[in-house]
DNA sequence: CGAATACATTGACGTTCGTCGATGCAGTGA
DNA sequence: TCACTGCATCGACGAACGTCAATGTATTCG
């Protein structure tokens, strides 16, 4: 019966975050529902066609209409639509809607706090 | 402290050093190869799992071993070695062999380039 | 040698994801 | 009112993912 090795560090207790989520992932480890969190985040970005729709909009001064996403993104309307929920969802991306048109524009302070927490 | 000796965590294809390829998000659009490659990075970071082994790794001074992170993660040992090979192919984490034991350590390097990318 | 240990790999399972066509819904303008 | 437009939602499909028990592989020790 291998035996629960207890080898060299085992402590834990790290500190829920209350603000923009958590502290760096080089300072203390995350507990459960922080990395839920993150992951979360993390997942919109884990997308070539997301993050090729995010880098767009945030190059772009102002704002994007949907209606540019489409054909430079080369999927389908319908596909698109869906990523831009996820981005929206996620916080990382804003979303406005004016007469037939939508418009999206970058959230900076959504991509600063995911920066922070690599480093 | 430890020897600066490269082990064998490099031999796997995937993400190699093309990470710090790209600009950051806001200032340019990728193009299909940069986002396909950054999204495989990020989406080592999606789980909930990996990211709390992650914190767990690089919040500790110096190595872990593997037999350290079974316990806290509250997975399986296969789960746990599958995710980790997830880290180590990303470049996130490096792996180190030494008798019976694996050591992992954390690759700053590697979660700054991430970081530069989103701001 | 053989036994024991630490970790990786395999194979299978249910779940989630990305995708598109079809359809629905709100807003515009006649 | 009605037709038209821009975007969201639905339903379905295959692919990818997270998980574990069973098994394989490498290393150490007696």
């Amino acid at each position: 019966m291998a035996t629960r090795t207890s080898s060299p560090a085992a402590r834990r207790l790290p500190v829920a975050d209350t603000v923009a989520c958590c502290a760096p992932v080089r300072a203390d480890a995350l507990d459960e529902h922080d990395a839920a969190t993150l992951a979360q985040s993390f997942a919109a970005l884990s997308d070539p066609v997301r993050l090729r729709l995010l880098s767009f909009i945030a190059s772009a001064e102002g704002e994007v209409c949907a209606c540019d996403l489409v054909e430079p993104s080369g999927r389908s309307q319908p596909t698109v639509s869906h990523h831009m929920k996820v981005l929206v969802d996620t916080g990382l991306v804003a979303r406005e809607k004016r007469g037939l048109w939508v418009w999206y524009r970058a959230v900076p302070s959504r991509l600063d706090a995911l920066r922070n927490v690599l480093g």
